[in-house]
DNA sequence: CTGTCGAATGTTATCGATAACAAGGCGCGG
DNA sequence: CCGCGCCTTGTTATCGATAACATTCGACAG
């Protein structure tokens, strides 16, 4: 037969144990049905004794349902969406669910395979970055029937509800902030080889009403790997040493553009008369710079929150864009 | 009988759909035993038509075996434990397998319902932050069978294996590097409210170090909330202002240290000739600060890496600890 | 021409928990 | 004293995938 000794226990060796049947077991673990006070305290005390953990799987298969939120990442190494996690976790931790995640590197088809991947666990809802994905990525999660929550962006068609922001509308207002200011030849700083296609649509919001004011874009710089620091930094002594030199740069998030503001205090550069700079996302780590960034706040906290409030069925959302806004900073450097 | 329209499709979907056996399907999808290139045909094409996802939960059920490794973390509010994180996951995907995770924000109690949380959902093993816990969270790891790994501390007595560092003998190593430079009277900044367990051995460390070195500890502040740069800078200007200024400021982390160091530059203060600071992790963001921080480098992302193969099963580690070291890194303000 | 082997396929049982249904026993109203 | 109904407990079937075993059929050696 069984071997009890290398498996977990189960009900059925609770109930061996407590002299009554499985379903007995079942019902006093879980208080629902009836059962007698000394068949609950035999059940409790065996269960104990036997160090008894519940298999979920086997509940989750029967029930046909699992507390389990998918969550889908760019990535961990940028501060912005371990927020946005703690924000789903946060709030599905006191509805008891588990998150799964994994991270997609910003590589279409890794995320089309996980998606694949985390909806095999049949979770409630998924909850994913962007309103872009890899053909028939869409057509599956749609056709799983789990709930969808995407974040962070708005500008295109969502799957089921985005809650986020507007990222063209974002670029729109940064860059209507330093045009105001009197800067008229701009630079862009990005990374991730321009696969984040969130700072793609910041772009072509900045450059359209950089375009429309008669200022003009004078200088890209474009790197592979992940935003880092250092990349800003490189990339602002490329533009500033270069034919077309800027006098201001838009940079693809905080990262960079504290990069960009390390390379003038380090070259002795006065920001923003020698030359403006922006950032995206308002991290907590700006306060610690010597010069206040300009930048736009966005809600990373709060998407992570009404995503996972959504998935888990808190009242249906009508709309299927939820704004949660941004908040153009103005700092020293612009 | 069974409302199709409401129900995923399962291999006896496609099964019927196909005009094979349940078994067949299996076999196909799965590509394991035989099966003629016409059933193979027919079952591939009625999967696609029908959008099956396979569903894990079944597998993980009769396999008695998941793909899922738990992981416990402190909190996603500091980026250690994201780098940590992030170091799990990439090595976890590499073979295949998911992260199933939950946060304890420092309370052990919390831990132990995270422990009993996540282990019902049979994953191959465990990663847990430090070597305290709760009472009996220890024996239902055990007895759960799963791998186990504790990583970022060394200083106690490992479950099974433990990847990290001394903590104490960190605390101990700044110390050391804080009498040589001349400083005597010390301060030590805190977050979480003391709960945060390696800090609190950093301390001992540290304050050991410095009492067998006739020096002394003149004032300690430990702050209730997360650690954030905003708490370092204002605990530092209480230490100042008090009775018993300290020459040299410890802090549990970079962040409060990054505080401190705003506070000093705020209030035109000379570092380290007025005050030293040194902090510990050894952040990124560190880098963009005016002035290098004196830290201690850890090994954050090398923890995840070597804790998530450890659980995995690439080849049993014969040591209880493996110790991935520190590295004191003497900046500009000591 | 027959027996054997293996490829292809089907049938049954299983993992653990639990809904649905069945049944035994006891109390209380009529 | 009978019977209805509730409390307690047990039995069976189920979720979906798959290992283990059973069966069919054609090919081929002897």
């Amino acid at each position: 037969m069984r071997d009890r000794s290398d498996h977990r226990p189960t009900m059925g060796d609770i109930a061996e144990a407590a002299g009554v049947s499985q379903m007995t077991v079942s019902r006093v673990l879980r208080g629902s049905g009836s059962a007698s006070a000394e068949a609950r305290a035999r059940v409790e005390q065996a269960a104990h004794q036997l160090g008894y953990v519940p298999n979920r799987l086997a509940t989750a298969l029967r029930d046909e349902s699992t507390p389990l939120v998918a969550v889908i990442l760019p990535t961990l190494g940028n501060r912005v969406f371990s927020e946005v996690l703690a924000g789903v976790t946060e709030t599905l931790a006191g509805q008891g669910m588990q998150p799964v995640f994994g991270v997609t590197e910003y590589d279409p088809l890794r995320e089309a395979a996980l998606v694949r991947d985390l909806l095999s666990w049949r979770p409630r809802g998924i909850i994913l970055p962007g309103l872009e994905h890899a053909k028939g990525t869409r057509a599956a999660i749609r056709a799983s029937g789990v709930r969808v929550a995407e974040v962070m962006d708005l500008d295109g068609d969502p799957i089921s509800v985005a809650f986020g922001l507007s990222q063209v509308e974002a670029g729109r207002a940064t860059a209507r902030h330093m045009l105001a200011r009197g800067y008229r030849r701009f630079g862009w700083i990005g990374a991730q080889g321009g696969r984040d296609l969130r700072a793609s649509k910041r772009l072509a919001g900045f450059r359209e009403t950089v375009r429309a004011a008669g200022a003009q874009m004078v200088a890209e710089r474009v790197f592979d790997g992940p935003s880092a620091m250092v990349q800003g930094r490189r990339g602002t002594a490329m533009l500033l040493d270069g034919l077309a030199r800027p006098d201001a740069i838009y940079f693809a998030n905080d990262d960079l553009a504290a990069g960009g503001l390390m390379h003038c205090l380090a070259e002795g550069l006065t920001v923003p008369r020698d030359v403006a700079l922006a950032g995206f996302n308002g991290l907590g780590f700006l306060e610690a710079l010597p010069v206040r960034l300009t930048t736009v706040e966005t809600p990373r906290r709060e998407m992570g929150i009404s995503a996972a409030r959504h998935v888990m069925g808190d009242g249906p959302v009508a709309e299927a864009k939820v704004d949660l806004g941004f908040r153009l900073v103005a700092g020293e450097t612009s």
